[in-house]
DNA sequence: GGAATACATCAAAAATTTTTGATATATTGC
DNA sequence: GCAATATATCAAAAATTTTTGATGTATTCC
């Protein structure tokens, strides 16, 4: 399958798992630290790792280090951007040709 | 996790999988029946029957028979609720309360 | 420098998703 | 009604994702 289907899929990958909406919700409310986010979800130290490193390649969550801490915070852009791929692949494409059958 | 956490990643499902977004590509073009989605994808009909079911099951994707023939087509509701829905999961959230430490 | 803290990475186990092939159901044309 | 066609469903296998616990790396504090 082409390169572009598995980058917008990865894209999506940030929404399409409870822990990992949990963790959105909980950015909405501004920047966390990972030690803050790991005190107020049901998840082990390295299951937090696992599930920001697929929100920030995603690009839906950025990362900021600061010291031994790193904040997280929901990435305008990368929020912008999937928004506007979500639009784009649900919209009719009249370039594509109807290619229809069995009528 | 709550329930609504679920109903959230099942619409978001249908775009984090490179055979559905290929699929929802191919329905861009306008609606189509299952046979002719299954001669362009590299699917068997089971297969292809498992990632409709999934794409309807999550909205963005509706469904009409037709005598022996299932017509897909993109959901023109479904997608609206799916776009408004992702702007607000990734919008801040001033009622939620900033929860931070570790400055 | 050494201990403590915060987080990332790794590897194995567990869980879930996807694929595959067989079978079931519904519709059409005879 | 019977054969053929279109699609759904099921169950087992394969693949992928997620969880878990152990270990590694970087930073701070003493």
């Amino acid at each position: 399958m082409a390169i572009i289907y598995e980058d917008h899929a990865k894209i999506f990958k940030a929404f399409c798992d409870e822990k990992r909406l949990r963790i959105l919700e909980l950015l909405r409310g501004g920047e966390k630290c990972a030690c803050v986010l790991l005190e107020q979800l049901d998840l082990g130290q390295s299951g937090l790792s696992y599930h920001m490193k697929i929100l920030v390649e995603s690009g839906i969550v950025e990362s900021r280090q600061e010291g031994k801490w790193t904040h997280y915070k929901i990435s305008e852009k990368g929020s912008t951007y999937a928004i506007a791929l979500l639009k784009e692949l649900t919209t009719p494409n009249t370039a594509i040709e109807e290619n229809n059958c069995c009528v």
